[in-house]
DNA sequence: TCCTTCCATCGAGAGATGTCGATATAACAA
DNA sequence: TTGTTATATCGACATCTCTCGATGGAAGGA
């Protein structure tokens, strides 16, 4: 015979999160994921509203250049990070939108 | 020749993560990045210090028993839950230290 | 024009992840 | 004991992710 929980707690499971919420909160918390991502996030937040060239995070964070394009463009696909192009240069900075979630984050 | 860049703004980077935070970071944002988990954490939170036992999850989120206990191991192993036994019954509740966290991501 | 530099994208390979069926384990029931 | 139930773990598979070298495109310098 099937047993029942000793905890009756759960009957219709509900949960606080829409579907679209689940979706749109798995590809930011995917976006950060990453520890290089979380070094390129956290660097940035030290600028504020500065930004930085994609060169620029070669070095530290001893990836090649086809790696760094690609964790910046996850960053920026989910919104956290916005592209400004200047000459040859491309220069990221955190979405100002993002800020304040992004500081939330991480504290 | 070299070019430089056109705002001098990124001398030595910085990160304000050390690399364990950074790490540890990783794991969890790694544990929130799936929907299926993030509905497991979302119904968890309406719970508060309440617990749900695997077999209630399996009909919400349409996954075999298997891929539930896998979810919520993921989950009980970044300490976002814990893990509770009462006979036969696993029942999974949010770490308490974990509740104001949860809130703060998901706001 | 031709060459160089910066960056994005492509293609491929190694490794991680999500999923399931099958099996093992532990507790309870008869 | 024997059988049943709830859960965890194993093995396998498909898919996704991270990484790089190679290539392509756009902008600037000579």
């Amino acid at each position: 015979m099937k047993q029942l929980p000793l905890i009756a707690c759960c009957a219709p499971l509900t949960s606080e999160l829409t579907d679209d919420e689940a979706a749109e909160l798995e590809l930011v918390f995917g976006a950060l994921a990453d520890k290089n991502r979380l070094r390129i996030v956290s660097t940035l937040l030290e600028f504020g509203t500065g930004a930085c060239c994609v060169c620029d995070f070669e070095a530290t964070l001893g990836l090649s250049q086809p790696t760094v394009s690609y964790h910046l463009k996850r960053l920026t696909d989910v919104g956290l990070l916005e592209r400004e192009k200047r000459g040859t240069f491309a220069y990221y900075r955190l979405a100002p939108e993002a800020i304040g979630r992004v500081r939330a984050l991480f504290a």
